[in-house]
DNA sequence: TATGTGGTTTCATTATGTGAAACCTTGTTT
DNA sequence: AAACAAGGTTTCACATAATGAAACCACATA
């Protein structure tokens, strides 16, 4: 949702805000539309759209005079898929895991405060693409997005506590950067954080970070059920299965060179 | 001024091209790198490339010096995907043609003479995610691609047509405009296309185009197979499930209103 | 210590983006 | 039909912001 991001990259920042602008809408826009909702000028922010929209990186649709995000995203978020996420890395792991636990998996990544699904893998529904991947979620109340922030350093966590919205989705949401900061703290010493429906009703998971051999949470991976399927204690349960996923995908993420890496001359 | 034809949009043309171009290289690049394969001076490829990594559309990784496209992307094509793109339409039809024929199913579009696959089923791996759609390939040489550029109007078709490598993939790639100009005038009358291993040896197709009420494609969708599975005879047996596949997919993308269309708002 | 390669910053120059306002275009009201 | 309004496009004088040659820095390797 609406996404603060530092403008001030001169042009280029201007014209990415109004490319977020569009994203955020969630559907075809009108210019008017975003002229409202865009801080720019009307001429500077037509160029822009027209530019991008020449570019690919947005679709005009003549028939109901509307932009919507291009498809020359989706070629570019392949690449940075593949590159800049651990889900290709995980993916076999996260393959057994899902068929031995039979619930639904998520891979998570942090990008600036909020949690970024990577990797998905539903127990009923075998086939989810971009539907999932791509989506992003809260931090504070997810249990991949406590995950990670528990293992942020003390700088970056930060600026991540204060960009939550702190929204109560239900009763059980923590609405405070304090009460957070406690159950990060929590969550530290025990290495799993659990989801207690606090973002959707009936909505429970256990996540497990995955981290850097420098202790940096690198993404998170989650099981997630609902309350009628089974409880916190039958997740807890699966936190053995979880962690060790966790901590293999951890090592070969380690280990992982980009094939044909430019390395030095070897001797 | 009367100035030489311009190649892009101006700044922002230029960043998406160095986007682009790190996209392209397929895995992390040094800085040195970019810059060979660029014409922009090194100051100016070094400041836009800084701003992209800024706004998060390139991350860089210090450890090795490399950029590769950031998350970013990832969050901004999620949007793309759903809108722009034929795949959130087409998915039940895309399954159930799975369940029915149990062959490799891929959904595509055409981007700039380029064959953009947006969704894909594989009989035997289950999932697929980024790791497939957003992947490009060659127009010329594939069913998807042919039977797309065999419903474009002239004036677009030329640029498609010269936009093609032509390079040989096998012996059956078609490998000059003119065989391929033939050729679509055949799948036209036909409204079917095949690949006969012309862009993989021991990979045949059936594509059909999905056409709009006024003829124009907007995308494909395909049944692919090897030639150890099945004959293109077998394929063409497939020809009747695969057509009204597609044609209810046209049809559901006619009917298509995004959710919430902002039609007349005064109160 | 020299030498080279890869990366960052400077600075004068001007191309480029900027934004108020005028201007079309299309659809609606009187 | 005329008048109006809203949405969208273009103009133009101006100043910001991008440019690119070259200098500079950092860190390797010889």
């Amino acid at each position: 949702m609406g996404q603060i991001r530092e403008t001030g990259d001169g042009t280029i920042g201007k014209a990415l805000q109004v490319l977020d602008l569009v994203a955020d809408f969630g559907r075809p826009v009108r210019f008017a539309e975003l002229q409202d909702a865009s801080p720019l000028p009307k001429a500077t922010l037509y160029r822009h759209v027209q530019a991008l929209s020449n570019q690919g990186m947005l679709r005009f649709d003549a028939a109901t005079q509307t932009y919507a995000p291009g498809l020359r995203l989706v070629r570019l978020a392949h690449a940075a898929w593949e590159q800049s996420s651990l889900a290709p890395i995980a993916r076999p792991f996260v393959d057994a895991l899902s068929a031995e636990v039979g619930e639904t998996i998520h891979l998570a990544q942090l990008d600036h405060g909020q949690v970024l699904y990577t990797d998905k893998r539903n127990a009923t529904k075998p086939i989810e693409m971009f539907s999932q991947a791509g989506k992003i979620g809260p931090g504070y109340c997810t249990g991949v997005g406590k995950a990670m922030m528990a293992f942020l350093p003390e700088k970056e966590l930060q600026r991540a506590l204060s960009a939550q919205s702190y929204h109560p989705h239900t009763p059980n949401t923590l609405t405070t950067p304090q009460a957070l900061r406690a159950e990060l703290e929590t969550i530290r010493r025990d290495g799993v954080s659990f989801d207690r429906e606090e973002h959707e009703p009936g909505i429970i998971c256990i996540a497990a970070p995955i981290l850097s051999k420098h202790g940096r949470a690198i993404g998170a991976l989650s099981i997630t059920t609902s309350t009628e399927r089974k409880s916190l204690e039958d997740l807890a349960q699966l936190r053995l299965a979880l962690q060790s996923t966790a901590i293999r995908i951890a090592e070969a993420a380690e280990n992982w060179q980009f094939p044909s890496q430019p390395k030095e001359t070897q001797p």
